[in-house]
RNA sequence: CGGGGCGUGGCGCAGCUUGGUAGCGCGGGUGCUUUGGGAGCACUAGGUCGCAGGUUCGAAUCCUGUCGCCCCGACCA
């Protein structure tokens, strides 16, 4: 390609809505334009990126045996309803867009398509003797996001690979499961990124084991805890660790005392020498079910966690065996409008009695309660008395009387907490950017979708399940946001638009412009994906612009053309080297092959 | 949805407080000079100041409404 012919319009000024450096850098260098919120149109550089990017993930997938597949965006609201996620992707928050079509019959846009494929295969398949089959798409996908941000990283319209597997039983599943992770591994290895994988909450879409394949930025949407020895890793929403012992509480006798304008941990602490550990935590919340029941909870911690509200949304609809919408702290106003009366904020204790509720016009009346475990261990502490200025010293859980309420782990794990493996290494914390999640469904949509197939009993059995994303629009963002420096971009070789960009730097000398020309259509009849920079600019435009687009490999043609001498540069180096024009193109074949050699082994 | 901010040529911004009919830098076009890290000079094109009302002799500027965008929280590839 030449550049007089590559529309190639590169910004000098930051465009004032890109917040962080890759959605800069793919603004400035003309690789992307956005239409609305959330939606971006792919250039034609971008677009060779991504087909450089969704041909590694065909071969790969290919290679494991997958299928490749397309399936419909417009999905029926039945195919929705019948898996029982129609409601909660479309009401409220959801992130379905939705429509009714001239019938007047609801249809979504696909923000995922288990509920497509399972249908499908049930249909389609019928014996575990056609077991395992994994198809795959790559496919745009539609979410509205609540806040869309960061470019292509969260999009409202992105590209992604899905991947769907169905199996005779769990051990077909795991293998499966094993199989895609290597995959995975090979896909983000052959595309420049260096990844870590997490152990991961499975969210919306359920399941049992998941885990995620993070790049680690600082602009990363995630929070990740990796163990210093690397035993351990997994994103906060799910991370388990050791917490902190409590500092003991010395021995008293149990009193409910005064605690004037004390409601908060800190001033309890500081008015009566107390450490955060010894004193109970309450927190209340309002869960709305799928169906719409609003259910009050009431979660008891120790003073100095915090609560992990996506395990506790797991805890909750694991009780009430109905998926959480939504979760919020409950606050005086949402007392008023159900009719009821302040409880006491910043006083309340584990046994606050189900009595507040009494008059409530919606809600449940009673509290669904939830201890973590680091509160329940504590033999004796110091928590809210239910009143106003007074608190319980020197209680223990028999004094709170019976107390209907599970122990369960709902609370953060924080960096500096020890890995509950062997080793108990330490955790640090990153931020990290999802690029791939994979998941062990199991039988949830076989099963709301009566998808099935007759096992080797002869008896029909629902399908277990995999499914397995890679966010390919993503993918290319965070591979920017993963390297680059001042002067712009710094592609992997392997994901490039081009991976050779010959510099002309003053095309009215003939010497140059002839061997420019001839290096140039000597690398292209060698299958390199080479761009020649044919225009009519100072040398300073090209080299800037050749930076800002990342092209990995700069060959320059310049003063010393006329004695067959031109530079070699690649674009992390800092130096140029000055060679024969033979022997640039002997080292650029080189560079070129062993780049896709190392990123593929 | 809650909180904060912004809409002025393709991009980045000033002007708005104190109304008088739009300006700067980059980019575009033409010409001359220049030619290895976003060149210089000259000329030039390009804007119903997001949109709709209102106040006023007069509105980018004041008022009301509305639409859009960005940032901070719940979502996820």
């Amino acid at each position: 390609m030449r550049v007089s012919r590559l529309m190639l319009v590169t910004l000098r000024d930051i465009p004032a809505d890109a917040e962080i450096i890759s959605h800069q850098l793919l603004l400035r260098g003309g690789y992307i334009k956005r239409v609305t919120a959330g939606v971006y149109a792919y250039m034609p550089l971008m677009w060779k990126v991504i087909q450089k990017i969704t041909n590694i993930v065909r071969e790969e997938l290919n290679n494991a045996g997958c299928l490749e597949t397309l399936l419909p965006q417009l999905h029926p609201s039945d195919l929705w309803k019948e898996s029982g996620r129609w409601e909660g992707y479309t009401a409220g928050e959801g992130i379905m867009f939705h429509l009714k079509d001239r019938q007047g019959r609801e249809l979504g846009l696909g923000p995922t398509h288990e509920e497509v494929i399972t249908k499908i295969i049930g249909e389609v398949l019928n014996s575990y003797k056609q077991l395992p089959v994994n198809l795959y798409q790559i496919q745009t996908k539609f979410r509205d996001e609540i806040r869309p941000r960061f470019g292509l990283m969260r999009g409202r319209e992105f590209i992604m690979k899905d991947a769907y597997s169905f199996h005779k039983n769990k051990a077909c599943l795991v293998q499966s499961y094993e199989k895609m992770n290597d995959a995975y591994e090979k896909i983000f290895k052959r595309c420049g990124l260096h990844t870590v994988k997490v152990d991961a909450d499975s969210g919306a879409i359920g399941g049992a084991a998941s885990q995620e394949f993070m790049v680690t930025a600082n602009s990363g949407e995630d929070l990740i805890l990796i163990s210093e020895d690397g035993t351990y890793s997994a994103n906060q929403e799910k991370a388990i660790s050791i917490p902190e012992k409590a500092v003991p509480l010395k021995n008293g006798t149990p009193t409910t005392k005064e605690t004037k304008e004390q409601c908060s941990i800190e001033t309890l602490c500081v008015n009566n020498n107390l450490h955060a550990s010894q004193i109970i935590k309450v927190v209340l919340f309002l869960s709305i079910l799928e169906g719409g029941e609003e259910i009050p909870i009431l979660v008891s911690t120790r003073g100095d966690q915090e609560i992990n509200e996506v395990k506790l949304i797991n805890e909750i609809s694991k009780e009430k065996k109905k998926a959480v919408l939504n979760i919020s702290q409950i606050t005086s106003d949402k007392l008023i409008s159900q009719g009821l009366n302040c409880i006491p904020f910043g006083y309340i204790g584990p046994d606050l009695s189900d009595s507040f509720l009494n008059n409530a016009s919606t809600w449940e009346r009673k509290f669904t309660r939830f201890t973590d475990h680091t509160a329940a261990n504590l033999n004796h502490f110091v928590c809210g008395a239910n009143k106003i200025d007074l608190h319980h010293f020197y209680f223990n859980w028999e004094l709170l009387g019976k107390l209907k309420h599970k122990t369960v782990d709902i609370r953060k794990a924080r960096a500096g907490e020890h890995s509950i493996s062997k080793s108990k290494s330490n955790l640090i914390e990153k931020r990290g950017i999802e690029v791939g999640h994979i998941f062990q469904l199991g039988r949830k949509y076989s099963e709301a979708l009566d998808s099935k197939f007759t096992n080797e009993s002869g008896l029909k059995e629902a399908f277990w399940m995999g499914c397995y994303g890679i966010g390919i629009s993503r993918l290319a963002q965070a591979a920017i946001e993963q390297s680059n420096d001042k002067n712009g971009i710094i592609w992997p070789l392997s994901i490039a638009p081009f991976e050779v960009v010959i510099i002309i730097a003053n095309l009215k000398d003939n010497f140059q412009k002839d061997l420019g020309e001839k290096l140039y259509s000597y690398l292209k009849n060698k299958n390199i994906d080479v761009l020649l920079d044919d225009r009519e600019e100072r040398a300073g435009v090209k080299f800037k612009d050749a930076d800002l687009i990342g092209i990995p490999i700069r060959i320059t043609v310049g003063r010393n053309a006329s004695e067959d001498k031109v530079e070699l540069k690649k674009r992390s180096d800092i130096e140029a080297l000055v060679l024969s024009s033979e022997e640039v193109l002997k080292r650029t074949f080189e560079e070129v092959s062993s780049q896709k050699q190392v990123l593929s082994n």
